[in-house]
DNA sequence: CCAATTCTATAGCGGGCGCTACGCAAAGTG
DNA sequence: CACTTTGCGTAGCGCCCGCTATAGAATTGG
């Protein structure tokens, strides 16, 4: 039934246009980039968008669910591919500051970025959920490390996957700031300083220093 | 001479003004604040406002000048008060931890989050700037007690001052998003245990996993 | 008192915003 | 071919933006 369409066909390709967007929202947040800015990146007129995406709002919505499963998609990659949870989140990090900081597109993370200071609430709520669902996500990778026994019993793994977002989220201002992809990635190896220390009890009261596995990753260096 | 006015005086506290306009921003930022926003927030007329402030740019530098001097001055009070480099920018994450969550006003810091996706080019160089500004006063603190001892010979200042600046605006987001005093004190500590430990070599030649001082705080906890 | 000075309030300027009505262009269907 | 369906382009809607012209109100100086 849908094979062929009765009308005129479009005369541009779809899921360029949406690429384009993504890069007019990335670059400048939801709220500052205009219809005409968009319409202008993405080489068609007003009318035309509205009727192959609906109205901003929606736009900005599928632009954000397509970064999530590309630009964004790193993230699911590390917790797919990495055993532990310090190997994923190690890798997520250290990712992150590639992907913000890679020169083929704006920097720093559209999903963290784009709707501060948003005077659309539903926009700024739904990019709110999805870094609060990333937050949870990374919590309960920790915990369930520390339950298999990566990690120390009293590993606080709500605290710790807070730290990791907040060092992701600082990272993508960093990278706007202007911070480059090295300077990143010694600020991802500092922050996975912070994880205990295998072996090494959490708790002050200091008990079951058991050898655990060796570090992962070699850590501090100089420079 | 300027014992008294000529004219009528003005029907307004100024200083009370600059305030209510300081919320106004702080909460919405720099962009998405109208001036008919602030006059509702100052309780002037727009004419009142631009004979006071100038026009919304100057008002709002105004305004940032201000906050740096009042909420913003932790950081600062840190500095000149703690003698160590760990001691200062440890006390200032906990602060922020604090200022970012003060019911009394808006969520986060102003300096951070006022000017993202803000399409005045000055306005968000400014901030930049002095965000920028602070990384380097960081780095400062952080050299100078490398220099003195205080951390290993091999610490990257530089890196370090760059890690506590993610984590600050990081947690400046969270607050943002959410989270909670006692959420973000414990990001603080975490951070904390990023920074090398007294007596353990920064180098990555494996090896001297002695036992060092102890930990400045217990950080991980249940709950 | 009157004149000069300074602040306030109304009302509105030009312009960009998100969005759409409308008529034409280009395709399929008989 | 005529007819329907769909996309495109122009042109413009109502609204809010930052900002200000103008006139009246409140004060000081003479």
């Amino acid at each position: 039934m849908t094979t062929r369409q009765r009308g005129r066909p479009r005369s541009f390709d779809r899921l360029t246009a949406l690429e384009q967007a993504t890069m007019a929202f990335w670059e400048h947040g939801y709220e500052t980039t205009s219809v005409s800015d968009l319409t202008r990146a993405m080489g068609i007129s007003a009318p035309s968008l509205y009727a192959a995406f609906g109205d901003k709002r929606t736009l900005f919505e599928e632009v954000v669910e397509a970064y999530a499963g590309s630009y964004g998609a790193y993230g699911g990659r590390a917790f797919a591919e990495e055993p532990t949870a310090r190997g994923a989140l190690g890798r997520l990090l250290r990712e992150a500051a590639d992907v913000f900081t890679d020169p083929s597109h704006p920097r720093g993370c559209l999903m963290i970025s784009a709707a501060v200071n948003c005077s659309t609430p539903e926009v700024e709520e739904a990019l709110r959920e999805r870094r609060n669902r990333n937050l949870a996500s990374f919590e309960a990778r920790i915990r369930a490390g520390a339950e298999a026994g990566e990690l120390p019993a009293g590993t606080d793994a709500g605290a710790l996957a807070r730290f990791c977002g907040a060092v992701l989220q600082g990272m993508s201002q960093q990278a706007r700031d202007g911070a480059t992809r090295t300077e990143l990635e010694a600020v991802a190896e500092i922050a996975m300083l912070a994880w205990p220390q295998a072996g090494v009890p959490v708790a002050a009261t200091g008990k079951a220093p058991e050898a655990g596995k060796a570090r992962e990753t070699p850590a501090g260096r100089g420079a």
